[in-house]
Order: C-alpha cells, then structure tokens, then sequence
DNA sequence: TTGACCCTAGACCGACCGGTCTATAGACTT
DNA sequence: AAGTCTATAGACCGGTCGGTCTAGGGTCAA
C-alpha cells in the first residue's frame, strides 16, 4: 500500500492490485475496514506519520545538534529516492493533492499529520533556543522545503533540486541556531 | 481542465466530466489531441509552466527588488487558494506526485518547466549580485517552499503554513542579496 | 450540382473501478 | 455434538474510465 501510495498516488492504485499484491480477497479488506479504501488512506496517513515523527524524534534524541539531525533525515530520504529509481516520493504530499473538499476525514488526517511533524520541529527548535514563533515558521519551511524538494526531485530524476534545496534550508537553520544561541 | 487538474488531481479528472464541462463531444477531444489525456495533460504543463514564468518575468521586471517581486508572487498564490476555498493548488505539483516511470513525456514535460522556473528565478538572483551556484540553490528552494507550502496550506485549510514558509525564504533571500551586495 | 475533405457529434467498447453479498471454513461455547 | 460467531474467499454488481469508430454536417473546388 505504502510504495503503491508513493509512486502513484491514491487514485493510481487500484484496489484489485493491491490485494493481488498481497494475496488476500476482497472479503477480509471489507471486514477489517468497513470504510473501504477511504479508512485504508487513513490508516495509511497515520501510518506514515507516526514514522516520520518518530524517526524525527529518534534523530533529534540523538544528535546534540538539530542540524545534523536534520541533515540525516534528509539523506535518508535521499536514499529513499534513489533506491526507488526516482519514483517514491511522499504518500503524504501525494494523497493530499487528490483530496477533494468531500474527503474531509482524509484532509483532517493530513492536517493534523503535518501539524504533528511541524510541531515535532518546532520542538526541538525552541529546545536549542529558537523563540516559539520563529521556530513554528522554520518548521513549516522544513516541511515545505521537503516536499517540494521531493517533488522536483523526482520528476528530474536527480537529487540535485532536492539537494540545492536542504542545503539552502540546513544553512538558514543552522545560521537561525547560531544568531539565538551564540553559546 | 486547469481548475480540475488543481482541485482533484490528474487521475481525479474524468474526461467525460471535462467534455461536459466544455460542452463538447468526444470527437473534437480527439481529432485536435490524438494523444488523449496525455497530450491534454502535456499542453497544460506547458501553458502553467508559461503563464508563471511569464508572470514571475513580469513581476521581476517592474520591481527592482526582487524580495518585493516575490513577495507579490506568494501574495497572488494565497489569493487565489483563499478564493478557491482552499481547492486549489498547483497542477504541476499534482501531475508530478501521480505520474509514474511509464509516464515519460509527462515527466519530460514537468522537468523541464520545473527548471524553466528555477532558471528564472536563478537569472533575476544572478542579476541581483548572486553567484550563480548560490542562486541556483535558492531557486530550487523558492520552488519547493511554494510547492510544500501551498501542499500544507491546502489540507490545513489555513493560510498560514503558507505564510510561515514563504516569510522564512523571502527573509533568506533578502539577507542573502544584502550580504552579497551591500549596496 | 457534385464530390472531396475536414471537422463535429455522440453511441459504443472493453477494462477496470470501488464496493456488496453469499457461501463456507474454522474455532470456540455449552 | 450441535450451535454460534468470526474471518475468509471470491463471484458479482453498477458505474465510470479512457479510447475508438461511424454517421453526419459544412465548406470548399470544379
């Protein structure tokens, strides 16, 4: 489900791929989610950010430094990319752009899924000095930063847009850090 | 085509539904577009990728500043994702997260307007004293803080991870013209 | 007036979509 | 052993998808 989502969208997938895929029939699909493919995006959504919380968090827990915690994520989702010949990107990003106004419990898991990994950094950015308000901005410019770079990453089929981009966004952090902090 | 392909996505776009718009038949679709949805989807990109180089050009030229012509920029997006009741996003970002590898002239066609936009805005930083690697790396950045940001603002049905995004980069911008050229 | 050609119109196609429904196998209760 | 309840299995459904094809104007040239 997770890859399907990354490469080709929630309405790419076909429900009957995917239970090819994992060798079940339609019959279990219906009686563990009632909701159909709608509960499967949202447990999907939760899914990943629950992940990509926790693996911020490890990270940050880690590392003394939120730039270099930071830096890691990055190049873990570098990796991501390219092992996937360019073609995952975020389930996230992908679902959100084909949810209508109807598909409100699907806007709302994301909502509070990109609120959760914003806040999440805005965290670790006031804990390393950072006043709460331009710690809140720099996390929403983290995840945007992100995304986009992940988009154009994956559309040129080279990491160079999503580099150019975390190197631009670690820099402004880092410089963010030292101004606040001058240790 | 342009407002669905924001709003639901390309896969969430029936051409039948878009026929009916358009009040045409399905014969004048494909005598003029042989190709079908592809081609369609192609001569959209190309009309985006366009109509916001055209329109950043635009921008750049009449301001000096090119923070103040950003600004703008980010000024119209939030316009017209308010008036759209939060719907409306970017086609180019929505094409690219459900193209998939089989999709190559799409790919093709998203590559080259994503860098036709960073080379714009690379040129307009060049000419504002930047050195081109350092411009080349923040163009990818405006481009995927616009992406990311309006990703954000769309599913929290808010302006302001938008808002957060574009106040962080257009600061780095400016900071980055004032300490290469310090006038 | 006729014939040729281009464009329009929409009926039609097979494939596939997400979702429902019935039959049944298996385990657990009494 | 009989009854009950849950989970599995997949045939089946109407609807819609993108795409094709043929019949019919409309407009020219001759």
């Amino acid at each position: 489900m997770l890859h399907a989502l990354r490469t080709k969208g929630f309405h790419g997938v076909g429900l009957n791929e995917l239970l090819g895929q994992a060798q079940a029939p339609k019959g279990v699909l219906y009686h563990h989610f009632p909701g159909g493919k709608t509960e499967l995006a949202l447990a999907a959504i939760e899914h990943v950010v629950e992940h990509m919380t926790l693996g911020l968090e490890h990270l940050l827990s880690r590392h003394r430094d939120p730039v270099q915690a930071l830096t890691l994520w990055v190049t873990e989702a570098q990796k991501m990319l390219l092992a996937s010949g360019y073609e995952a990107g975020c389930p996230l990003a992908a679902i959100a752009l084909e949810s209508t106004a109807q598909d409100q419990p699907i806007r709302q898991a994301l909502a509070k899924g990109f609120e959760a990994i914003r806040s999440t950094l805005k965290q670790a950015l006031v804990a390393n000095g950072l006043d709460r308000e331009h710690a809140g901005s720099l996390a929403a410019l983290i995840v945007s930063a992100y995304e986009g770079g992940l988009i154009q990453a994956r559309v040129a089929g080279s990491q160079k847009p999503l580099q150019d981009t975390s190197r631009m966004v670690l820099d402004l952090v880092r410089s963010s850090l030292a101004k606040n902090r001058p240790s």
